[in-house]
Order: C-alpha cells, then structure tokens, then sequence
DNA sequence: GTCATTTGCCTAAAGGCTTTAGGTATGCAC
DNA sequence: GTGCATACCTAAAGCCTTTAGGCAAATGAC
C-alpha cells in the first residue's frame, strides 16, 4: 500500500487540472480519487467532503488570476492598465476555461473561508487601483469597478459558452474595440467628482 | 394509481419552479418526480434524460425572457429601451434565480433543439434592434450588442452572486447609472459607420 | 535498531441519483 | 363493455458521496 502523497493542496491542484479538463461540474471525489489510484475514502482525509474540494479548487483558480493580474498592471497605468488587467482574465479563461469557472462557482460556505475571501479582494482591489488612476471619485469609482467587472466576466462567460462563434466580426476584434470604448467612457464618465 | 397527467412541458415548468426554490443546480429528476409523488422512471417516459429536463428548463427561461423583452422595449426607444431592456434582465433573475441561471446553462446538446436555439435568438435580436436605433453601423453595432449583452449578463451573475452585497452604493444605485453611462457611450462610439 | 505513535490509505457499507427493461392498470374510442 | 395505447409501476445495475473502523507505513524516542 504506496503512499501517494495526498494533501489537501495537492487535491486541490489536481482538482484544478482535471476541471480544465472535463470541465468544472464534472469534478468529483471520485475522479479525482481515480487520477491518484487511490480508494475514494482516502481523500476525506484531506477534504470535508465535496463542496470544500470545490471551494479549494475556486482558491486555486482567484489566487492565480490574482497573480496574473498583480504582474500584468504592474508599471502601467490608464488604458494599458485596464487592456493588460482585462486581457489576464480573458486568457485565463481560454487556457483554463475549468479554473476560470471555478473562480467564479460561489458556495453558500465560501464566505467562511478567509483564504477564498483574501483572494476574492486581491482580485477586485488591484481593478479598484487600475480605475482609481482615471480620478473619478466616489461613488463613480465604485460603480466603474463593477462596470469592469461585470463587463469582463459576462464578456469571457458568452465567449466561452460560445455566443461569438457564429458571427462576425470575430470576437478577438470585438475585444480590443470594447476595451477602446470603456477607456473612453471612463476618460468622460458623466458623473465626476474627482478629488 | 390515480394518473397524475405528466408531459413534458408541465416537467418542464415544474422544473423551472423547482429551480427557483433550491437552485438550478439541485435540479434533478428525483427531485421532480418527488414533486409529482411519482416513481422516478416514470419521467423517463416525457424526458429523455436529465439533460434534456434541464435544456427544457432553460427553453422555458428563455422563452419567457424574451416575451418580457419585446413587451419591455414596444414603443420604445433610445435610452428608454435600453434601460426597459435591461431591466427586464435583471429583474427576472432576482424574481427566478434558478431559471435565470438555467437559461445561462448551455448543454453540449443544447445547440440541437430547435426550441432552445430560437428563443435564444429571439433575445439576441431584440437587443440588436434596439441597439439600431442608434444607428452605429457595422461592426460597431455586433460590437455594441456584445458589450451591452456581456454587461448585463456580467451584472446580473455578479449581483445574483451577492458581489455587491456588502458595499455602498447599494447595487439599485449603481445600476441606473451603468445604463446612463452605456447609452452615452454609445450616442459617441469610438468608430461609428452610420448607414 | 527497536518500539510506540501517528496517520495515510484501506475495506465495508448505507444512501442517493440516473437510467434501462419489462410489467400492470387506467382512460379513452367505439 | 371491450380493446388499445400509454401513464405509471417495480426491479435492478451503475456511479457518486460520506461515515466507520482497520491495517500498515512513516516518524520520532530511546
């Protein structure tokens, strides 16, 4: 009876790489227990159960685009900050469409888990940063945050369910154009209270 | 054995209800039949499997969204119907969770069914036409329907997610502000190629 | 090096959901 | 009333989740 080494991390990133393969919903115990040929009970040594496996898979996948997007914004500022922030998320998604969907599955336990949560602020804090060099004051800065943010996310989301693929133009030049049209918006937001 | 008149639009409906009270989701055919105080293999009979009862669930939500929509923007134009046309959205997601996120929900089948397909469209060319009458010219006008759909989408997903919940300004404050910020942007888009 | 302890992984088992196969009885047409 | 279609049933197999309890491998004390 090899010891395979199993540790809540260690699921958590094969969780990870198997929801990219087979995507997010497909993920189980079970499967998982198989990628390591290991009995299914094994892993309940290391998650409560399948819902924490999820949560520790979502973990993985915010903490990453966190990284992504702390790198990406660093030394820019303005409309390159925006392009480069929004482009991390967009690519993220393409190349692990399973993490991407993970980052965004919200358990009803996912508010208690404070490594989750820290992630989940990494991420919005380094947009509230990008937008806060366009100088918009409150409550204008709140409100573009959630404009980026819900623009992004339903942008990826359509595109990965695959809403662009039959029309033109394609969506890689959509994109940029989008990109190009909330820089402007944000350079003339209607409702300025700058500092 | 008192027959309880099972078909597979009342499955459907009744799923869609289902949806609303425990999450798309937990939506299953056990839980349907338990509904109906049936045996579970007798919904075999009107679905063909779970699968299916989801996609018929997701038509229902659609279907529905789109009636909304084209009562939402009749007689109206512009800003007006931008406005009605979004909220539509975002009030029937908070009136129906689970049917907005079925309706959200693709299926690798789902671009066989007819039905699914067509209320899909139904949706998409609504925005489109009002989306006309701003007259931008392609590709600006694809490109206007994609922001204005992935916005929507991105902020309902998000405050359905309670990304939101514990900021100020509260999201009802936000979200007439989007809108006026979107309608702006679009009456001075970047490149417009009016006809 | 041997022994004790921890703990990683095991077997076993119960319960739920999905799906198929084949049977019974109900409700309508006539 | 009789016949027919079919609505709903029982039974069963397969997979997933989760808990309980057991064996053996690694770790540390001496």
């Amino acid at each position: 009876m090899a010891r395979v080494g199993l540790t809540g991390e260690r699921l958590a990133y094969a969780g990870a790489e198997l929801a990219d393969e087979v995507g997010f919903d497909q993920v189980t115990v079970s499967a998982l227990a198989r990628r390591f040929g290991v009995q299914v009970a094994s892993l309940y040594s290391h998650v409560r159960n399948s819902d924490d496996l999820k949560l520790r898979i979502a973990t993985v996948a915010l903490s990453e685009l966190a990284d992504r997007a702390a790198s990406a914004v660093a030394g820019r500022a303005g409309r390159d900050a925006v392009v480069a922030l929004a482009d991390v998320y967009r690519t993220y998604a393409k190349q692990h469409p399973g993490r991407y969907t993970a980052s965004r599955h919200t358990a009803s336990s996912a508010a208690l888990q404070a490594e989750y949560v820290a992630a989940g602020k990494r991420n919005s804090e380094l947009m509230r940063a990008v937008l806060r060099g366009y100088d918009l004051g409150e409550p204008a800065e709140t409100d573009a945050v959630r404009l980026l943010g819900s623009l992004i996310h339903g942008y990826v989301a359509l595109e990965l369910a695959g809403s662009f693929d039959h029309s033109s133009p394609s969506s890689d030049d959509t994109w940029p154009r989008l990109l190009g049209a909330v820089d402007s918006l944000l350079r003339t937001w209607p409702e300025r209270h700058p500092s």
